[in-house]
DNA sequence: GCCAACGTTGGC
DNA sequence: GCCAACGTTGGC
């Protein structure tokens, strides 16, 4: 089983809206290197965090399961779709892929970018990176462990994002 | 709102 | 195949 951390702008797509939907696939991917690692890693069972990107205060917000693996993005073919459509793939042969996430938890005290930065055991995490922007990477199960480890503790930022964090 | 970092595009 | 120009991402 493997760990990952998906980004999505709470605005477009948060945590509380798979929450209320349960299951919901990750469609939308459009970058080379984000496709890979779903089409031929993520497999049923492995484990995602859900952050939060582009917000006051960005954050992971919960945990969500993969339960479908890898198929075709069917918004790339829909001509109506302006954000997703791409005329290079098509049914026959699809360019791009999406997997189907599960609700799991909510976190008690989100965990906010801010204090994963101090954390020293997240150090080597992608998305800790200056100018990282891949919305899918793999994470290791200790990096899992201690943002859940960290999302048991009230801080300054978790009580703010709590509050006005959209 | 700014801008650094990155990915993609397209001329040559 | 190189690389400049451009568009996008996303933290700050």
């Amino acid at each position: 089983m493997k760990y990952w951390l998906l980004k999505s702008e709470p605005n477009a797509y948060s945590l509380e809206d798979l929450k209320r939907d349960k299951v919901e696939h990750w469609d939308g991917v459009r970058n080379y290197q984000a496709r890979n690692f779903m089409r031929d890693d993520m497999k049923k069972g492995d484990v995602c965090l859900f952050y939060h990107s582009n917000c006051k205060i960005p954050h992971v917000a919960g945990v969500c399961t993969v339960v479908k693996e890898a198929y075709p993005d069917f918004t790339a073919w829909d001509i109506e779709n302006e954000c997703h459509f791409d005329s290079r793939s098509t049914p026959e042969n699809p360019l791009w892929f999406m997997v189907d996430v599960a609700f799991k938890e909510e976190f008690k005290h989100k965990v906010a970018l801010p204090d994963m930065r101090k954390n020293k055991k997240l150090q080597d995490m992608l998305i800790l990176r200056k100018g990282n922007r891949l919305s899918i990477t793999p994470i290791s199960v200790d990096e899992f462990h201690e943002i859940c480890a960290m999302s048991r503790k009230e801080t300054i930022n978790s009580r703010k994002i709590d509050t006005f964090y959209i």
